[in-house]
DNA sequence: TGGAAATGCCTCTGAATCTTATGTATCTTT
DNA sequence: AAAGATACATAAGATTCAGAGGCATTTCCA
């Protein structure tokens, strides 16, 4: 099963500043790979919504970039700043408490994953 | 906490046919007390997005309307279509779904709510 | 060795969805 | 009598994502 996109709007930053907080630093095709090895195919992140999102979240200083040249090729690495990491539990915290509140609503037996 | 409304995107479809599938009928004013009061207020659907949803529900035939005139005023019924049952439970069943992998992929321990 | 597939970056258009504001009317409570 | 709750609805604008496209390099395999 591939999920709808319409759920998957909305945990997309969600999903990158997990990633960032556990990785130290990432680049944004490394990002896609390891979403779908994590979920077994079941979220595609497309590079059309994440390349706009980790501009966002630079724009918003919760990430830092650097360069790192293989060769010709570059790698630009995404790590978190201080607000990023903070923002990053924030996240998080907010959609553990949504799944809850959803779970309550839709009555759902949460599956220990 | 409210939560932010990127998160609700995406899943009012899913609400809206939990609520039908529980209720057998219920109008748009009721849907948006109801969901205040099963989130604790954490969860709030404005009118300008549940009634486009109503709608569309209806154009693709998942539910059926029905008026009930309480004196002058008009209260617009909407209760499921045996394809609306079935879009129901799956729709349910897929944000389950979604909402295991997203524990795996953030790492959250369930609640049990 | 040549071509396909993978790696790696990016932008843009369009579609979908929600928020906010607005509008109208009735009923209830103070 | 006025305010707030009930009850419907639409419209403009913002946000966000998918899909398509574009460009270049590297690796793999036939």
């Amino acid at each position: 099963m591939i999920f709808s996109s319409e759920l998957i709007k909305g945990t997309l930053k969600t999903i990158v500043l997990k990633l960032l907080a556990d990785n130290s630093k990432m680049y944004g095709y490394e990002i896609t790979q390891r979403v779908k090895e994590l979920t077994g195919d079941r979220i595609q992140l497309t590079e059309g919504a994440l390349y706009p999102t980790l501009h966002a979240l630079e724009q918003e200083g919760l990430v830092t970039t650097e360069l790192e040249y293989m060769g010709k090729r570059v790698r630009k690495y995404y790590k978190l700043s201080p607000s990023g990491k903070s923002r990053s539990k924030e996240r998080i915290t907010e959609f553990a408490e949504f799944m809850s509140t959803m779970s309550v609503l839709l009555n759902i037996q949460p599956k220990t994953a």
